[in-house]
This record gives structure tokens, sequence and C-alpha cells, in this order.
DNA sequence: ATCAGTGCAAAAGGTTTGCATCTGA
DNA sequence: TCAGATGCAAACCTTTTGCACTGAT
């Protein structure tokens, strides 16, 4: 299917900016990215931790540490700010480029895109005269199941 | 002048937030506040302790944290990511609500408002149910004068 | 064989907390 | 007076790093 497809260009994608940069393709570098690719939407990196180790016990947390930020090197994912203490990654090939909602009381995030938003903040830059190379958009706030569990 | 009523307004309104709390104004809540007000637009808790600490030594980094926290929960300051290990403020009431671009070469941050943009969040907010209580546009990317000194 | 990668544990950096003491209302 | 605030230092949590050992090419 076209997922396992996507996920294999990913994995390919990381193995060349791993020889691009005279890195080496282990195995623990292998099984990070796996399950990433095959988990869920968003992630931190203890969750990532758990999940490798499940599998494959003795990953240490600093490789995990390590396979992230070259991840996040590579662009293959990209960090995300929750207002948490830790930090959240989300694949950034995954459903193209989005923003996110989250629900202040419940954590859960909603994931939208907008194209007239998106025209702004190019806009916004090139106004800025600044050379764009990422943006975030967050919106915080309550949502409809949290507002309806407060009434009862 | 114009710049002191806001900071005596905005001082006044944390001890109206104190009181309401069945929190005490001292000595240095209002020192921390002061310096808040008089400051940079932008800070983060480190900055803010040198500066409290350059007129009365001894304030404890403990307090500061506190007296910041209160302050962020009485909605005076705001909490920003710049992608650093350490949390960024700005006060809110100053110059009304806006949005940020930093530099990722030099760290300069711009600030912008854009009302369609503001326009395009509420509706989204609305479109998916939420009860929208913040939001964040962030633009990252290099500035003019990076780009010059790239160059040379 | 070589040089990068790994695991471990310790360090680091920002932030929070427990507790004895002090203080504003 | 006395709940709440402070200062100090220790604790916490996430992330990074030094180092001896392991492993990929």
């Amino acid at each position: 299917m076209s997922a396992d497809r996507a996920a294999n260009d990913i994995a390919a994608s990381f193995d060349t900016y791993l020889r691009a940069n005279g890195l080496v393709r282990t195995a623990q570098r292998h099984a990070v990215v796996a399950h990433i690719l095959d988990g869920p939407p968003h992630f931190d990196v203890e969750e990532l931790v758990d999940l490798v180790r499940r599998e494959r016990a003795g990953v240490s947390r600093a490789t995990v540490y390590r396979t992230v930020g070259y991840l996040e090197k590579a662009g293959i994912i990209r960090k995300m700010d929750f207002n948490e203490p830790h930090a959240h990654y989300e694949v950034a090939a995954r459903c193209g480029h989005h923003e996110h909602l989250v629900c202040e009381r419940c954590g859960t995030i909603i994931e939208f895109t907008d194209p007239l938003l998106e025209e702004r903040i190019r806009k916004t830059a090139a106004l800025q005269d600044m050379d764009m190379t990422k943006h975030r958009v967050e919106i915080f706030g309550i949502c409809r199941k949290c507002r309806e569990k407060k009434r009862s």
C-alpha cells in the first residue's frame, strides 16, 4: 500500500542523509526511524524510547536523542512546541504541511491546513524581507468535548 | 507620559490579580513587575533576575520564577517559544496582539500584526468548534542583514 | 584496521519544590 | 497574629556529553 511506499521513501531519504554526511546506517538508527514511521503522527522522545525498547531492549536514550536530532536536521521530522517541558515531533512528509489546534484541557491535537493563512504568512515574510525557512501556527483553546464535559 | 500611565495600569492590574487570589503584594513582586515594565519588550527569566538584583541584591531566582508564573496566569505577560532551551516572555498589553518573525542566524525578533491572518485563525478555531484562548504564529528565516553578511 | 556509533552514567541547564524563616495585612 | 512569601539548596526533568567499548565498512 501507499503508506508503506511513503515510509520506504522516507527511510531511504534518511539513509541518503546519513551517507551524505559521512554517517553510518546502524541497526539502532534503523529501528528508531522504523518506529517513528509506523508510530503515531505525533510523538515525544520518551514515547519513542519505550517503543523502540519494546522490540529491542537496551537501545539507549542517548542514541534515540541523537538519531532524532539527525532526523530533524535531515528535515524528516519537525519539532513542535505544545507548551510542555519536553519536545514533541511529527513526521514532516506525512500529510504535507499543516498547523495545529491544541486543546488545553485534554491535550487533543487537531491538524488543519489553510492556504489563505499560508499565503498571508508568505506575504508577511516577504514584506519584512526575510527568507522564510519555516513557520508555525498554533491555536490553543478548549475543544467541544471538554466544554460539554464541564457542563455535567 | 502615556508609557508610565500604561505601566501603572498594568502594575495595578497585577495588584488586583493578587488580591483576587488571596496573594500578597510584596516588595519583591513589585520589583519584578517594575523591571519587566520598564525593561526590554522581550525577556527571559535569567535577564530579569540580573535586572532585579542590580538594584536589590538577594532576590532569589525562585521568587522571580514564581512571580513570572503569576504574571503569566494573570495574563500580563505571555510565554513565547523561540526554539531555545529557556522560555522567553513579553508584556501582553504592550502594543496589543502581534506575531513574530525570528531570524535564525542573528536571533533578531521582528513583530508584526496582520488582521487578515488573525481573521483566518479565528475562523479556523470556529470551524473546528474550539473556544480559542490564545494563538501563536512564528515565522523563522534569515533576515536581510544576515543574507548580506553571508555574501561578504 | 579504522573511525564512527553505542551505552552508560554523569553533567548540564532550566525550572520547581521542601522547608525553616521572615513579613505584610 | 498568622497565612502566605521568601531564600536557599536540593530536587526534577529533559537533553547533552565524555569516555571506554562495540561495530560497520
